[in-house]
DNA sequence: ACCTGAACACCGTTCAAGT
DNA sequence: ACCTGAACACCGTTCAAGT
């Protein structure tokens, strides 16, 4: 038995590897905002000098790089194909938002950097797998994804913070809180369901708009019998 | 006439602005991107030392902030209220694609950064104004507003070139590309697709799944006779 | 009030040297 | 193969001095 272990490597437990190096600097984001992330300061995080990083990520970019793999990685993905397709949409944009929430300040790398590695692919594997498994042609399913994505994305950033673009930045509590009320009459009068921020719902109200459609379309083209499976 | 001149001030033309200063940043970010773009870059581009910067921005952060003023700022806004809704919304979410095509490097950082001023509540006021004159009431406007907002950012954000998070990146030409069939059957299948890239057409079938979810809505909230100008 | 040179405390990255 | 000290060319920002 012993002897099918043909090298009995010294197993020198590596002091640094990719991944120690990745998951410090996602520790290092998460505590002090990306901005605050330096290659100095990983090296300090793990006890080594600065330079010895450089064994093991060719450069800061790939770094950041290696971080957004990260958390798209541990994003959870549902996969349960019984389900309705709608039903499957909803888990998976969901998911999004569960990463979005365990690692919010590093979700901004995610929006802003590339993902080289299959992994990736994921999230879109799952999207275009449900998307044709409901009998959406490959071009319609491609574009489902794609729009999936992109309200799954654009929430997320909304709500991790960075880009609330264009709203209840300032709340608005007396007043026209400074604000001209010949430009902005509605934000002034709106005022107070915009100070009350639930992301929570706000998150699924747009999320049904979007499978209800989803699921119009797909009665649609049910109904015309076309849109169906034609690779098949 | 003359007379009504009473300052004749010397109209010593400002070297430095803070317009000028954020203009040349913009410049400098679309040439460079934002990585690029340095205080000492930006002092350069305007003949001018790098402490001279100081004394019309607080720091570059504050300057990033210019940044995407200036560009929420360039954002050309219709608004013809005798439109149906919907193609009002139609219109603002196109307002934004514009804004990304002209902008493209600079619209990252509105992603990732607040506006401040009353600028950026310009689409946010519209949005509202639309949701309004359609009869929704202020809690839906509100959400219906922050949905567009979130489909509109998402969309940009994906076709900008950063965050084109988790497709099309390593086109699929021939066999699996690498991918495990296992792992990725439908990124494999659907290749041909996912290498055709036609942003145009991905944005507008995304838009038009939302504006119709958006529409059904209306029709309900009308044959309910609810969700009418219930603060009227 | 606005511009500036010099300086400070940081960066990311390279090189040559160690083991 | 992996770690490292010293060094380089940069950063953003402050200060004290100029006008």
């Amino acid at each position: 038995m012993a002897k099918r272990v043909t090298s009995v490597t010294p197993v020198t437990r590596p002091v640094l590897t990719r991944e120690r190096i990745v998951q410090a600097a996602v520790d290092l984001i998460e505590r002090g905002g990306v901005d605050g992330l330096s290659m100095r300061g990983v090296a300090a995080e793990l006890g080594v000098a600065v330079m010895s990083l450089y064994n093991h990520v060719p450069n800061k970019s790939a770094l950041l790089e290696g971080v957004a793999e990260y958390v798209v990685a541990g994003m959870d993905l549902p996969d349960d194909p019984d389900e309705p397709f709608t039903d499957r949409a909803r888990a998976l944009v969901r998911a999004f938002r569960k990463v979005a929430h365990d690692y919010p300040r590093s979700m901004t790398i995610v929006f802003t950097h590339k993902i080289d590695t299959p992994i990736g692919l994921r999230p879109a594997e799952r999207a275009l797998a449900l998307a044709s498994a409901a009998g959406f042609d490959g071009e319609t399913s491609v574009r489902i994804m794609r729009a999936l994505m992109a309200y799954a994305l654009g929430a997320q950033m909304r709500e991790v913070g960075h880009a609330k673009v264009l709203d209840h930045e300032t709340p608005i509590t007396e007043g026209t809180g400074g604000l001209d009320p010949a430009e902005y009459p509605h934000v002034i009068a709106f005022a107070p369901q915009l100070a009350r921020y639930d992301p929570e719902t706000d998150f699924e109200f747009g999320l049904d708009l979007f499978i209800e459609a989803l699921d119009a379309l797909h009665r649609r083209l049910d109904a015309a019998g076309g849109g169906g499976d034609a690779a098949t």
